[in-house]
DNA sequence: AGCACGCCGACT
DNA sequence: GTCGGCGTGCTC
């Protein structure tokens, strides 16, 4: 008896009718009625009407209890050609609507992000020689037939184009009888990579932790295992053997990358040992390029992905690794729509798919090292740099003692430390996380400070646009001579550094050096490609860049990195602000010394004693951990514990750090106050309009709970903001 | 989420 | 007189 057939209608005729999972934010799957010849499995991607529109579904295991009007059931349009989704694959998409609290057919929809995909491709038509040579032979007729002699399918204009011909004359001879019409399957988006193209290159740690993961993949059971190794350690090469074990049992494989740290020189990489390209996945990806890999994916036909985090959602045919690489990399968090953590999802889709999953990270997540000093993942630390690859010199400078000539951001210590490399024809990067030319604008006779009118925060000033922007809503509008307040020109003065400003510093200090300033807002991607490579060829001295500087390009000349301001993010209220900032100096410092070549980092700062600025410069990170560990737990963010917790959850951020001011006055119970962005997937508990969660810890919640109560209802800003109290498990993930 | 329906302001 | 703004409500 097919589950999926009930008898609504008692002694009347038989009508079939299927659960389908639609586009929309149901809490359940809709029925719809199956037609007499139609059939439908569990999985199978539908077409259907919804409303006024046809729509794609799939036909989900369970209804649900249903009560719905026989008579309102509307019949299935039609089942796709198409692989139904898994087993493995509903039951992670039940699983992620569950803990995302998303309805499930949202989640659905990111599975079946590829419009036209689901009918198969069209053939290519090609021909084949039949052996007929024709009566009258030509010089053009000879040189096609010289080709296809080898018995070797072409496609007409293919066949053409090698010859040198029109396709007329393949026409002709095809009218002669000489070519069969055949038809070929589709060509694959990429060729198959080979596990055994290149010789792996390993060296000891590596040897082993290579070693380890291929007997998890033999084991081909659920494990996590975390790459702890730092930058130019070779992880690259250490998960590239589990993939070539995952290869050779003929499964596929998804390799998660933050969007940025997909580039040519990744997939280049992956060529020079597999042989030949992964496919990529992420959201600018052409149209007809991402109906192509979807469709290969779940024929089977594409072996290995790499892609951004939406990529954890395609519907893989036999599933059977997932690597997560710069795992800490807050890009993995979705947040509009389905807000989730590709990072803990992936780990779920392997649990439920019994294969392993291996993160990987210079500078692991507060959580996986909680998660691994739990036992809950394995750890294959690579301790050392790989081949040439020596570790910079880093120190610090202390702004205290060395400071800034007045107007200037950069010590004197640095000033002589660029000298020196730019002399020797080395390059200098100097990092400064700060777009624009100076964050702050006031005016001098009034004290008006330029504010964004759209929300609260300050108008930055970008002196090469010519513009005073806000970064937090995108509001701009040129730059005003005058105080707005007071009327008085002349006298606007810019605050505090931006990169910018501080290459105009450079400038003066260096003239005849090439400096260049790489931004985001300054160039797009394809103009900064060209820039990255120029700068790797030796075409600037000095170059001076915000974060984008941080991940992926190698610059082998590079052999001194400068950080204008390593405090900045310290103090911003985050709770994790100092994990944040440790990730990201140890990125930049990383850029240096990928080559032979001696290499430093100077960071310049206000507070040489703080753990990052210990953690950084004595490289031993675990005393900083243990000590992040411990402040999570204070703050109460993931991944710590059960807790008795309330979570007010608010439209914007401003608004929740407004409930949090008023809380800290209002509540003296509060022990924890902490505002997360709406991924933070153990406290992804209320749904909604709601963007950011502030969650607040006490004693004793029911006491809580009043606090807010009372707070809300006296706020300006009440609308839309809920309560609720919940035991959070920040591990059910596992 | 998408789309239709519905009720009030500036324009061919 | 219409085009079009986005508020409200519904979709098996």
């Amino acid at each position: 008896m097919n589950r999926l057939t009930d008898d609504l209608f008692g002694g009347a005729p038989k009508l079939k009718t299927a659960p389908v999972l639609v586009p929309m934010p149901a809490p359940r799957a809709y029925s719809y009625s199956v037609p007499d010849d139609m059939a439908v499995e569990p999985g199978s991607i539908v077409q259907v009407p919804l409303g006024s529109r046809l729509v794609a579904g799939v036909v989900w295991d369970r209804l649900g209890e249903d009560d719905v009007d026989p008579k309102k059931l509307r019949p299935i349009a039609k089942v796709f050609d198409c692989p139904p989704l898994t087993k493995e694959m509903r039951a992670f998409i039940d699983w992620v609507a569950a803990y995302t609290l998303t309805p499930p057919g949202l989640v659905a929809r990111m599975a079946l992000r590829a419009p036209a995909a689901f009918d198969p491709e069209p053939m290519i038509e090609g021909l084949r020689f039949t052996g007929v040579r024709p009566e009258r032979m030509t010089a053009a007729r000879e040189r096609v037939l010289a080709l296809v002699d080898e018995g070797f399918p072409w496609t007409r204009s293919g066949l053409a184009h090698a010859a040198g011909t029109s396709s007329s004359v393949i026409d002709g001879l095809a009218a002669q009888g000489s070519f069969e019409t055949i038809f070929l399957p589709p060509p694959p988006v990429v060729a198959r990579p080979d596990p055994d193209y290149a010789a792996p290159r390993l060296e000891g740690p590596q040897t082993d932790a290579a070693a380890d993961l291929v007997e998890q993949i033999r084991n081909g059971h659920f494990a996590v295992a975390l790459i702890d190794g730092i930058t130019g350690s070779g992880k690259t090469e250490v998960y590239f053997e589990a993939i070539a074990e995952v290869l050779r049992q003929g499964r596929q494989v998804l390799i998660l990358l933050p969007e940025i740290a997909l580039t040519a020189s990744f997939l280049e990489r992956f060529q020079d040992r597999f042989g030949a390209k992964p496919a990529e996945w992420h959201s600018d990806l052409a149209p007809r390029m991402r109906e192509k890999v979807w469709r290969q994916v779940t024929t089977g036909e594409v072996r290995v992905v790499a892609g951004a985090r939406s990529a954890l959602f395609l519907p893989f045919e036999d599933l059977g690794l997932v690597i997560v690489d710069e795992e800490h990399d807050p890009a993995y968090k979705q947040e509009d729509r389905v807000f989730y953590n590709a990072r803990d999802m992936a780990v779920v889709r392997a649990r439920i798919g019994n294969f392993p999953a291996v993160l990987v990270s210079a500078t692991p997540s507060v959580e996986s090292r909680v998660n691994a000093d739990n036992g809950r993942y394995q750890v294959l630390h690579l301790p050392t740099r790989f081949g040439e690859a020596a570790l910079p010199d880093l120190h610090l400078v202390d702004l205290r003692r060395h400071p800034p000539q007045r107007g200037g951001f950069l010590s004197p210590v640095m000033i002589r430390a660029i000298g020196k490399t730019v002399e020797r024809g080395e390059q200098a990067l100097l990092f400064l996380n700060r777009r624009g030319y100076a964050p702050l604008t006031l005016c001098r006779v009034c004290g008006h400070r330029f504010q964004c009118p759209q929300c609260a925060s300050w108008l930055v000033e970008h002196r090469f646009r010519g513009q005073i922007q806000c970064h937090h809503c995108g509001y701009a509008e040129r730059t005003p001579e005058a105080c707005p307040e007071c009327g008085t020109f002349d006298h606007l003065a810019a605050c505090g550094p931006g990169v910018e400003r501080i290459a105009e510093e450079v400038e003066k200090h260096f003239p005849e050096a090439r400096t260049i300033v790489l931004s985001s807002d300054l160039m797009g991607v394809k103009r900064l490609r060209l820039e990255l490579e120029a700068i790797a060829k030796g075409e600037a001295d000095i170059v001076i860049g915000t974060q984008l500087v941080a991940k992926g390009h190698n610059f082998p000349l590079m052999t001194l990195v400068g950080i204008v301001d390593a405090d900045l993010g310290l103090s911003n209220g985050d709770p994790r602000a100092a994990e944040r900032t440790f990730q990201l100096l140890s990125q930049v410092t990383g850029r240096a010394g990928r080559t032979g070549l001696k290499s430093h980092g100077l960071i310049q700062t206000y507070q040489p004693l703080h753990p990052v600025m210990q953690a950084i410069v004595s490289g031993d990170a675990r005393d900083f951990y243990e000590r992040e560990v411990g402040e999570r737990e204070k703050a109460m963010l993931p991944p710590f514990g059960r807790l008795a917790s309330v979570i007010v959850s608010a439209d914007s951020r401003a608004e929740a750090e407004g409930h949090a001011r008023g809380l800290r006055q209002s509540a003296p119970g509060i022990s924890g106050i902490a505002i997360l962005g709406p991924a933070e997937a153990p406290l992804a508990l209320i749904r909604g309009r709601h963007r950011f969660r502030l969650l607040v810890h006490g004693q004793r919640s029911s006491d809580m709970q009043a606090y807010l109560r009372t707070m809300l209802a006296n706020g300006p800003k009440e609308r839309g903001s809920i309560l609720v109290q919940v035991d959070i498990d920040p591990q059910s993930f596992l």
